[in-house]
DNA sequence: CTTATTAATCGTAATATTGCAATAAATAAA
DNA sequence: TTTATTTATTGCAATATTACGATTAATAAG
């Protein structure tokens, strides 16, 4: 089938899965980060800077834009790529959340 | 094509994505958080608990063992599935960390 | 207006994922 | 040994993802 049934879900736990699988690729991983390191606006560097082709980088971040990580504004004929701070943070706290639900102790260690 | 090019990333986005990926489903992310409230082992309540066939289920604990945040020990007729504890708390540095990379000022703030 | 430059979109091929019925494997119970 | 019980595996259909060439859209520069 390859449809995921969203239906047999909670919410928070469809929410942490849609970021999670949106992380799940490492040209995204490293879109993020290349865009954290500058500090500043990314134009079109990532497709020099990764290896990957114009339009493959175009979608991977059509994906982070989806789901609200980051945000492009329109700077002439270039596009300026940047962190969504408090997309990031809610992204964060959601990770930490679930992340921090697990015990140190269990019956198998 | 629909393969990803690992080569193009480091060792570090690769493995940060590839955890992430696992995580980017919420089967596994419910079967995760059952486990875990459970606070002991878990057999086959997962299939009764989450509306999904078994075979499903055996596949999605197939995909989390294979990243090592699960452990089966057989037990009679049943397995008892429970967290990795160590394998936990290095993925929660790894989220940690990456989460951590981002500054709380940017260009476009 | 014409010509770059830059990014998005379309179309498509290759591969991966999701889900399940059917079946197999392995142990427990009778 | 036969029969449950429980989980894994196989095989397959439907859908999703990844990647890129070709093209389009939009603005900038000449």
């Amino acid at each position: 089938m390859g449809l995921t049934k969203s239906e047999f879900f909670t919410e928070e736990q469809n929410e942490i899965a849609a970021i999670a699988k949106v992380l799940g690729h490492p040209a995204r991983i490293a879109i993020l980060e290349f865009i954290i390191k500058l500090e500043t606006c990314v134009c079109g560097d990532l497709v020099k800077d990764i290896g990957l082709a114009q339009p493959t980088i175009s979608q991977h971040l059509k994906e982070l834009k989806k789901v609200g990580i980051i945000k492009g504004t329109i700077e002439g004929t270039s596009v300026c790529y940047c962190i969504d701070e408090e997309k990031w943070d809610s992204i964060k706290n959601k990770f930490n959340n679930f992340l921090n639900k697990n015990a140190t102790e269990n019956c198998c260690s």
